[in-house]
DNA sequence: CTATCGATGACACCCAGTGTCAAGCAATGC
DNA sequence: GCATTGCTTGACACTGGGTGTCATCGATAG
């Protein structure tokens, strides 16, 4: 009975809802600002009732952080596919490149998801969902990079480290992200911010 | 009229009040977890009412993570008061150490803060806000890290991303320390976390 | 046509956090 | 002794995020 490409049309309904309520709340959050704006307002705006919301997602918060969440699935699954030859700078570097690269490719989409970033980056109580996710993804990186390098993830402190450095590269692209950038200047951000931590990506692998 | 020591009357008793209901707060959310604890459980065993706990403390994640605020001032300081030859990685370690050093003077109050942090990295909510925390201290870093090394802190990601290294040193330390270790061995852990990002320490300081 | 299942909205809750106001209490001035 | 001033407190009401529950509705399966 699976109508189409092995999707409900359920299932396509939810996302549908899904999508409607994301669109109103980042429109309304970006414009107003995150403490300006209730979750009242925003199913008031997609014509639904509060409770709908909440069924959707987990927060208010969740909304947005969720927006980006593809970003850490994508990182640890490029990394994954890297050679196993390639300098854990090189990887780490091309893994967090990934979402980036995708997000260069339309400026329309890369616009918008500038903006949220800016968002999260600039409310506090976005900027520590965001944070908190980041660990989890620090943790799937981690866990990739221990087994790269066959360590005990647990004994030994590189592979959470070199994670983590990972992690603070990509902020530092997103911090310097300027409306307008393309994907040559993106590219640049993140070449830099890697010449940052590469002498420690790939001087702590071997010697352990 | 000063009674003694500058402090006024009013100030102690001020302090006294905060000091009970912190202690109630950490006692109730040590041993039940952060969400079986609501504010009214903590002013009743303080035998005070909710309005005032909220004159003291911000929220009640306020109440667990203000208890190691001074942490990230001491680092701050102390980076300040290293000598401007010292390499960038022993400063930084040495910053970090601070207020580890504090801790493991008495065996007492090291258990009781190794309690909190315990509670602080298995609770997402504290989880979250103790990340904010840090990225305050985190600026106060970079910015002497800039001054040090004569950089202009928005041109180059060297500061945020040196002073966001020595983070994820103190948290890889933090998230090791064990029930019953010593000075010593907290010790050993910070030298191996500075171990891993020494590397990209010392060597981003020159080159830019 | 009927049974069923999932999505929805309505409603009643709980809890965190804030604004406001009146009462208590110390220190000061007359 | 008495009034004043300033600070702290508790009581109360209110906003807003988040959850549990139940009746309803629509699509689908038999």
């Amino acid at each position: 009975m699976a109508t189409r490409s092995e999707t409900t049309l359920a299932e396509r309904k939810r996302q549908l809802v899904a999508e409607e309520l994301r669109n109103a709340a980042l429109m309304l959050l970006a414009t107003r600002g995150f403490d300006a704006v209730t979750v009242d307002d925003i199913v008031a705006t997609a014509g639904m009732s509060r409770r709908t919301f909440f069924r959707y997602f987990a927060s208010k918060e969740d909304v947005v952080v969720r927006f980006l969440a593809d970003m850490g699935t994508d990182v640890v699954t490029e990394l994954a596919a890297r050679p196993e030859n390639e300098p854990t700078s090189v990887a780490l570097r091309r893994a967090i490149w990934r979402p980036l690269s995708g997000c260069a490719d339309q400026p329309n989409h890369a616009e918008r998801i500038r903006i949220v970033v800016r968002l999260i980056l600039d409310t506090p109580a976005l900027h520590a969902r965001w944070l908190e996710r980041q660990i989890q993804w620090r943790s799937g990186l981690a866990a990739e990079l221990a087994a790269r390098h066959g360590l005990d993830p647990s004994a030994h402190p590189y592979p959470q480290m070199a994670a983590g450095m990972a992690m603070l590269a990509l902020d530092a692209v997103l911090q310097q992200w300027r409306p307008g950038d393309d994907e040559h200047r993106l590219a640049e951000l993140t070449d830099q911010a890697f010449a940052v931590v590469a002498p420690a990506l790939d001087a702590g692998a071997d010697q352990r």
